[in-house]
DNA sequence: TTGTACGCGTTATCAG
DNA sequence: CTGATAACGCGTACAA
């Protein structure tokens, strides 16, 4: 026998159960003044036995104060992105606020789509992680005064963000002073808006008096190994890669792989984000931490921050980046 | 200057503005019958001309007949959990269903929490993908008419999953016919439902006329490494380990060559899930695919057709998996 | 085809 | 501390 489809219990079936008023029982299970503890006990006991659980539908929409955070991320399969959830769902919870989830896909096909979503649930504030729309669309979008960008700059919007620029350069820095001087970059497609670590290393090569050499794909391993192929296969290959993130730079060990390509004697590989992969013995990529789950953790309170303050300054939290050196790059052997 | 916070536009702002009422926007917004298309065009240019976006948290809580969907996924870390995100989210869409995500963590500790709050969103049907909590448990929680088991078969409820006891017996097999006779399995605590890869690993072990060794740890990267390394330090270590999933083989491999193991020289080690790291050439874990792009995408039709067919037949959905052979496991040296 | 009125389950205000 | 009563924004008969 199936079970029988209980009827939804509500706030007055606990109230009758509870011989009070629902105003009573709405404040009990708020956690508010306004009852003594003896009757909030008795409340509560008589929610449970009839197994009653506030609908946080119906709550949302009559609450006027209710703080609610929507989060977009852009790709479940990048590490990186459950970094930054764990972060702002740790201070969410903590704050007692609401948290809903987006999520976009590596070609950002999805980007509009899911911020909608975020929107049409009135998320009080919208952090964007990885998004890949430009910052124009993205202020067009959401709104300047209900965004906080995450792992990104977006002047004139809350921007909680490691420094790229300075990564990309630690990146170069130190393919440089390992005697590269033919290096790659793995960059996302330009028509988005997340452009400062090729920005930096474009900036930084030209410093160096060396010429940049940018080949972009979407930030996926499949991605980064389907055009690191040619990259490498041809004459006059680089010496070094410095790819987007972590995943595509996989990609490209892997494609040096398959061409026969050592690892890093015949071609040193950098990544982005430290992922926890990037450590294991049998991978060994050396990486830029951009602290990920401090990400998360700020733009949460940065959010939080903005509810109570909606006229104050804009949030700029930039974290320095910490280069981790592996074994994926070391002197170039020629 | 600021962008000033602008007022919440609602359906009567865009009636008002289009001349009509307020009904009439209602059913110009939801697709429906009941409008002429030029009035309809009508309506919704007025509604974008003020940025007006239905407010989903109202319409879920005024409509009886809509469909929502929520998802506990246990690990963001785990790219399996991304597929099946992946297979559900496409599923969704195309059938206009609402969908609300949850996120717990390897340790089970966020199980209940999570769960709770897809109930508390109103979830009309909840998937579970890869909860911790027993079948007991989950069913008192969600309760068995509301339930959907991704990947795990849970007896009495709606269940999308691949065979684990044959998947566990298909790596057993293999190792077994490479000439394994210690083969020691990696498996998840014990406290929780999730125990056929476990339970089929150990009844083909006997069959096999082998002593089952096994050690527990939850199911990521770092508890696998912690766990391995006494198991591989030892004396009487096992020539092979088959772990309960990709990460944590990749944590055993990790342990093996930390200790100074070679894998798959001195240690074969097999995983479980098929992951995309498995097929780099600097893993090559030999794996087991559970589909789990098409658990995703099955177990979101059954919940869909459940809520047309509340009194309908458990589904149960079984589908095969598939040893996917690759480096990490070879004969035993010795 | 269009408009009216009631209800969804809470929150919040304001007298008792 | 308690209990009516109006929102919240929208769905949905039902009537026009």
């Amino acid at each position: 026998m199936p079970e029988t489809s209980r009827p939804r219990v509500t706030m007055d079936d606990v109230a009758a159960a509870a011989g009070v008023s629902r105003s009573l029982v709405s404040i009990a299970y708020r956690g508010v003044a306004g009852v003594s503890d003896e009757t909030r006990e008795h409340i509560l006991a008589a929610g449970r036995a009839l197994r009653y659980r506030p609908n946080t539908v119906a709550s949302r929409l009559a609450s006027r104060t209710g703080r609610s955070l929507g989060l977009f991320l852009l790709d479940l399969r990048n590490p990186v992105f459950a970094d930054i959830f764990d972060g702002v769902s740790a201070v969410t919870e903590e704050a007692g606020a609401h948290l809903v989830l987006g999520v976009g896909d590596t070609a950002g096909t999805r980007d509009r789509l899911a911020l909608e979503t975020l929107l049409g649930a009135r998320a009080d504030v919208v952090l964007a992680a990885g998004a890949v729309l430009s910052d124009r669309e993205l202020i067009a979008l959401v709104g300047a005064d209900r965004l906080v960008s995450v792992a990104r700059r977006v002047p004139g919007v809350d921007s909680v963000y490691a420094d790229d620029l300075a990564g990309a350069r630690l990146v170069v820095d130190h393919l440089y002073f390992l005697g590269h001087r033919r290096i790659a970059h793995l960059a996302v497609p330009p028509t988005d808006g997340r452009t400062d670590r090729r920005a930096g290393y474009e900036v930084r090569m030209r410093e160096l008096g060396l010429t940049p050499q940018v080949v972009t794909a979407v930030p996926t391993l499949e991605a980064a190994l389907a055009v690191a192929t040619p990259l490498l296969g041809g004459p006059g290959r680089p010496t070094a890669v410095f790819a987007n993130n972590d995943l595509a730079a996989l990609g490209v060990v892997e494609a040096a792989g398959r061409l026969g390509l050592r690892v890093p004697d015949d071609l040193s590989v950098v990544g982005y984000d430290d992922s926890p992969l990037s450590g294991l013995r049998a991978v060994g990529l050396t990486s830029v931490d951009q602290h990920a789950l401090d990400l998360g953790r700020r733009s949460a309170e940065a959010a939080l921050w903005r509810l109570e303050n909606p006229a104050g300054e804009v949030v700029d939290v930039s974290l320095s980046p910490r280069l981790v050196v592996r074994s994926s790059a070391t002197a170039p052997s020629s």
